[in-house]
RNA sequence: GGAGAGGUGGGUGAGUGGCUUAAACCAGCGGUUUGCUAAACCGCCGUACGGGGUCAACUUGUACCGAGAGUUCAAAUCUCUCCCUCUCCGCCA
């Protein structure tokens, strides 16, 4: 959420943020509120003040032995005053807070202002495409005549979109988590083993809720949600704390399945592994000094870029406008993958940087190093890499004539095989 | 699941209705001393939200002792509800 007082001294800022990003403005709203609350402040106060004075007054009173029967009586009228007061308070200042939840992040200047996916501006390349002179098989053709992933038995077991990984399908996946941990490590990355099921709280941290729950799974009972991504128990982990301003940056790596309804999901994209309910990510999340906050972001991008560069797979990087960004994020690169066989360009990490936006939610602050008040910190995230769809865009495009597949070279280490099939 | 103990400023931890402005210690910041480091000593030191102001380093007020409600002129302190943590027992990978 955005800081109420810099929504109160830059409204027209905000809501030109808002509308670049085709959210509601609620703006107004916000400053009427405000505007009431403050002035009940005013008034609450000044009665509150008033009724110590007196209750001081009358314990001396009755320190000395006299009577304090007259000053009790006066101060009757006061006390349901300010309960009036205080009741009106309390239902101005949980509006309030409701509605600021709904303003979205403001996006940075750099951001290109758009509406849909086509606005999004490609920033770079790397990699050559190449057309290869045999027809390709589609993924979800040679896993099934490899025998590596099972989809209709994980129909059977769970339902659609949990696949079930097989003997070297299995393997290639753990080698890749391996990989990206070890990568990340190597970039200063602490890994990170987080629960897998969050808490209301965690959950509304990061911006998942009040009003994307529809995207996780829920566990009613405990009242918990399994782990959409990540980010939500990493980020979470420093919640309502202080840290130190020589701590920072501090950067974490994590691996997880992620868990996501994809409701209203249907269409062409949902084939084989390009969306799924259930999928392993190793995702970077970094807490970092404000003034440090899109330093540490290019910096993200190229740790997530460079583990395709590793594997040898052409991908493009976008920088998301205004209106593809989401909700939380100023400024969001995506990395997409090159699938030769489907010749499409699939997402495989999304880069962002939330500023304040998250961390004010959580309340995660630093305390500066030569004394002063602590101030919120910055937090940004990144993934490296969601696998599905990175196994999906190798598997295409490291496919032999004979419909094998050979394992790229910074794998080998961690398969113990060279080819599959 | 059963029983018990407990939740207090960044940390440890006192505080059973009003001279509490939340003690004390640690950490942190500033200073004195010192060839340097350390030690010692002195001072400062919670957060949020308001008001006033030469909008900053000033001043003043209110709230906050797990959360919420209640009793009272007055609540960290008494009452009720809820949440969480710890210990023991049971079950169990």
């Amino acid at each position: 959420m955005l800081d109420l007082k810099f929504i109160r001294e830059n409204p027209q800022s905000v809501k030109e943020g808002i509308a670049k990003k085709g959210e509601v403005d609620r703006v107004d709203e916000v400053l009427n509120l405000d505007t009431k609350r403050r002035e009940i402040i005013q008034r609450v106060e000044v009665l509150k003040g008033r009724r110590n004075t007196v209750s001081a007054e009358v314990g001396k009173l009755k320190r000395e032995g006299k009577d304090a029967g007259a000053i009790i009586a006066e101060i009757d009228g006061v006390k349901n005053q300010i309960k009036q007061y205080d009741d009106e308070l309390s239902q101005i200042e949980t509006d309030l807070n409701k509605l600021l939840l709904t303003i979205p992040n403001i996006p940075h200047p750099d951001v290109p202002v758009g509406k849909t996916p086509e606005d999004n501006k490609e920033v770079s390349r790397w990699g050559e495409i190449v057309e290869n002179d045999f027809e390709m098989k589609q993924h979800w053709d040679l896993v099934q005549k490899l025998d590596i992933i099972d989809f209709e038995r994980g129909v059977k077991v769970t339902g659609a979109g949990f696949p079930i990984y097989k003997e070297k399908g299995a393997k290639l996946q753990r080698a890749l988590i391996n990989f990206f941990l070890d990568e990340a490590a190597t970039r200063g990355y602490k890994e990170i083993q987080p629960p897998l099921m969050i808490n209301t709280a965690s959950a509304t941290g990061t911006g998942q809720l009040p009003d994307k729950e529809d995207l996780m799974y829920t566990i009613p009972r405990d009242e918990f949600f399994m782990v959409p991504t990540a980010e939500v128990p990493v980020t979470n982990i420093f919640r309502d704390e202080i840290l130190s301003e020589q701590q920072l940056p501090i950067k974490f790596c994590a691996y997880t399945p992620c868990f996501r309804r994809e409701a209203g999901s249907y269409g062409k994209d949902v084939r084989g592994l390009n969306r799924l309910h259930q999928f392993d990510k190793v995702e970077l999340v970094k807490f970092v000094h404000p003034e440090k906050s899109y330093d540490e972001l290019e910096s993200l991008r190229e740790d997530a870029e460079r583990l395709l560069q590793l594997l040898g797979l052409p991908y493009r990087v976008l920088l998301m406008c205004t209106g593809d960004m989401g909700f939380t994020q100023t400024k969001k690169y995506d990395l997409e993958v090159w699938a030769p066989a489907q010749k499409r360009w699939l997402e495989v990490s999304s880069i962002s940087n939330f500023e304040s936006f998250q961390a004010r939610r959580m309340n995660i602050r630093y305390k500066p190093t030569g004394g002063g008040k602590p101030e919120i910190i910055h937090t940004l995230n990144g993934s490296g890499l969601a696998l599905p769809r990175v196994v999906a865009a190798l598997l295409e495009q490291y496919q032999t004539p004979e419909g094998k597949v050979i394992v790229p070279k910074a794998l080998h280490k961690y398969t113990g095989f060279e080819v599959i099939g």
